[in-house]
RNA sequence: GCGCCCAUAGCUCAGCCGGAUAGAGCACCGGAUUUCUAAUCCGGCGGUCCCAGGUUCAAGUCCUGGUGGGCGCGCCA
């Protein structure tokens, strides 16, 4: 694919003097122009001509190139001022089809990442909380981008960067101390401390003093003093970590590092050092902040120590920047964040801008838009809360009815559990990772239910679809490995839109992983599907000459590796059957 | 008040860092199954690309100014 796209550039390169490098080849608005296009008015100026002219000009001069080898022709037909070019059906089936499938689960992998780190922070829950619909976002955006940049040859290092340190831990151990034996903390953990922290919210408005003990509680925490505080956070912490990896189980994401906010604790000091020792932090108010009004006019000073000498939560992740740098020298430091703490990073990266460190740009907030409920924001305290784990439990209840309905035999089988499982978390994150990651959404149940038309579940699908053809022609001794028939390409020439999606696999994760934009790989799944789908309802594969089903199965099986690469890339399994 | 982000079909969204006639899904109407799974496919309906200027051979895409919505704005995280 990426072959044919040289020789055509080089060609052009070498009639007009441009350099290679600067051409960039377009797709045609309609496929059967061709397969690729090169838009003419640029060299209008420089040739002095009309685009038109230009391009029937240049087709003359560069069909006698690219048809130099009739074996391997690329034919140039100049539409108007638009140069298009037609690559030979033949060759560019052979190369697509057998490129993805020879490579398998590697079609796209690269080694230009170089192995250099790419250090993603993501997920980062808070302890003692539940995880609602709103962490699911920065999860499966954090390890979709993870999975996409290990493919392109980098190495990637995944931090969890648990909340578990701040002025809310005092008010849970008051909370725990006043009234921790009315409720069974063991058993369920999560709501038990839900509630608990809501009831000191409620109680501490009659009672003052609450606040007070909520105080003590975490100033002795803070104080590194290793008692009954201590003891009880640290119970918090592990309670809730193991909530949080069955959720993280379920959607199949791992971490490198588990790394609280706690964990960077002790270098508190050194980070402060750090920074003071540029210069560029001063007194304000009786705070320390480092002001940021000559990295942009008006924009809030980053505060890094409060009037009584504490710290806050921007020096806390100041010294996890720092920290992640010494360690890992990263390529790039992709913050999967909400965008409602744009300022936040904004103001990371202001610091690290007036501390003329070079390394600033590669510092990344990846923003992402809020979730919200039809009836207005999530609100953990007002108990306005859809539990992830309550989300996925209901779609995989769906999932295992539509089974259940469309295919019995596989409902009653032994798989028949974990495809709905499979199918039902699928469509979930499917669905989440579906659109621009910044465009804000609001939590609709029918919508993330939904199972037809864009959403992970046709995706999937497809998928068992292509599988079924695959496994029919292997009962009939029509597959590749038994027949022994050399496809006959011109059998898939209809499939010609297809197959060039096909090879655009590499090229989507590519920009995928750059932009940090899974959703470029959801649509491109979305739209190969469609076309696949809409192939095969009209190309019968299995009983045909046999050359004909070779070179079909051919682009079954690429198809199949494709999608189930894509969705691998995702995070969502691609069952072969459902 | 100031800053950042978003605005495309009735609804939810694509639109390949400026190019050819703006595309999907949902919803609605109609059609396809003796055929490799109908969670599918095909057709129809549906557009002042928020508004006004500007740049350009060319603007949904870039710039300026508005409008509407979201988010944020010094001792919370």
């Amino acid at each position: 694919m990426q072959r044919f796209a040289t020789r055509i550039r080089t060609a052009i390169a070498s009639a007009t003097g441009i350099d290679a490098a600067e051409l960039r080849l377009e797709r045609p608005r309609d496929a059967s122009l061709g397969d690729f296009a090169f838009p003419c008015f640029v060299l209008a100026k420089q040739l002095k001509a009309a685009p038109p002219a230009i391009a029937a000009d240049l087709a003359d001069k560069l069909n006698a190139e690219l048809g130099s080898d009739p074996s391997d022709r690329i034919e140039a037909i100049a539409t108007g001022p638009y140069l298009n070019f037609k690559v030979d059906g033949a060759r560019l089936a052979e190369a697509v089809l057998f490129g993805a499938t020879t490579a398998g689960a590697d079609y796209g992998r690269t080694d230009e990442g170089g192995g250099k780190n790419i250090v993603i922070d993501m997920s980062s829950p808070n302890i003692a909380k539940p995880m609602h619909v709103g962490h699911l976002r920065s999860t499966i955006l954090g390890a979709a981008l993870y999975r996409m940049h290990e493919l392109l040859g980098y190495r990637p290092v995944s931090i969890n960067h648990i909340g578990d340190w701040g002025s809310q831990f005092g008010k849970l151990v008051a909370a725990i101390d006043r009234w921790g034996g009315e409720y069974d903390i063991q058993a369920d953990p999560i709501p038990a401390l839900l509630a608990l922290y809501v009831r000191f919210h409620d109680e501490a408005e009659a009672e003052p003093a609450l606040e007070e003990e909520a105080r003590a509680a975490f100033r002795e925490l803070e104080s590194g003093v290793d008692g009954q505080v201590r003891a009880t956070w640290r119970q918090l912490t592990e309670l809730s970590l193991a909530e949080f990896n069955k959720t993280y189980e379920r959607l199949g994401v791992e971490f490198d590092l588990v790394r609280g906010e706690a964990w960077y604790e002790d270098k508190l000091q050194s980070t402060l050092e750090r920074i003071e020792a540029t210069g560029v932090t001063e007194e304000s108010d009786g705070a320390r902040i480092v002001d940021l009004t000559s990295i942009r006019k008006k924009m809030a000073p980053c505060l890094l120590k409060k009037t009584d000498g504490t710290t806050l939560y921007a020096t806390r992740d100041m010294a996890a920047l720092f920290s992640r740098w010494d360690e890992f020298a990263f390529e790039r430091c992709l913050y999967v964040v909400g965008s409602d703490q744009k300022l936040h990073f904004e103001q990371l990266k202001g610091v690290l801008k007036r501390m003329q460190l070079d390394w600033e740009p590669r510092v990344e907030h990846v923003a992402f838009g809020m979730m919200r409920l039809p009836g207005g924001k999530l609100s953990t305290r007002a108990g306005k809360v859809v539990f992830l784990s309550d989300v996925l439990d209901r779609a995989v209840e769906e999932a295992a009815a539509v089974i259940a309905d469309k295919n019995p035999d596989l409902a009653a089988s032994d798989h028949g559990a974990e495809i709905a499982e499979q199918v039902g978390v699928g469509a979930i994150v499917f669905n989440d990772l579906k659109r621009e990651r910044i465009k804000d959404v609001v939590f609709q149940w029918d919508e993330v239910l939904s199972f037809e038309g864009e959403t992970g579940p046709y995706v999937q699908y497809s998928h068992a679809r292509l599988c079924s053809i695959l496994r029919k022609a292997e009962a009939s001794g029509e597959a590749p490995g038994q027949s022994g028939a050399a496809p006959d390409w011109s059998a898939v020439d209809d499939a010609r839109g297809l197959i060039l999606t096909l090879g655009r696999y590499p090229d989507t994760i590519r920009t995928a992983a750059a932009d940090a934009e899974p959703s470029h790989l959801t649509q491109y799944l979305l739209g190969l599907c469609r076309e696949v789908n809409s192939w095969y309802a009209n190309s019968r594969v299995l009983g045909e000459a046999p050359g004909t089903t070779a070179a079909r199965l051919a682009l079954v099986d690429a198809a199949r590796v494709v999608v189930r690469n894509g969705l691998a890339m995702l995070g969502v399994a691609a069952p072969t059957e459902m």
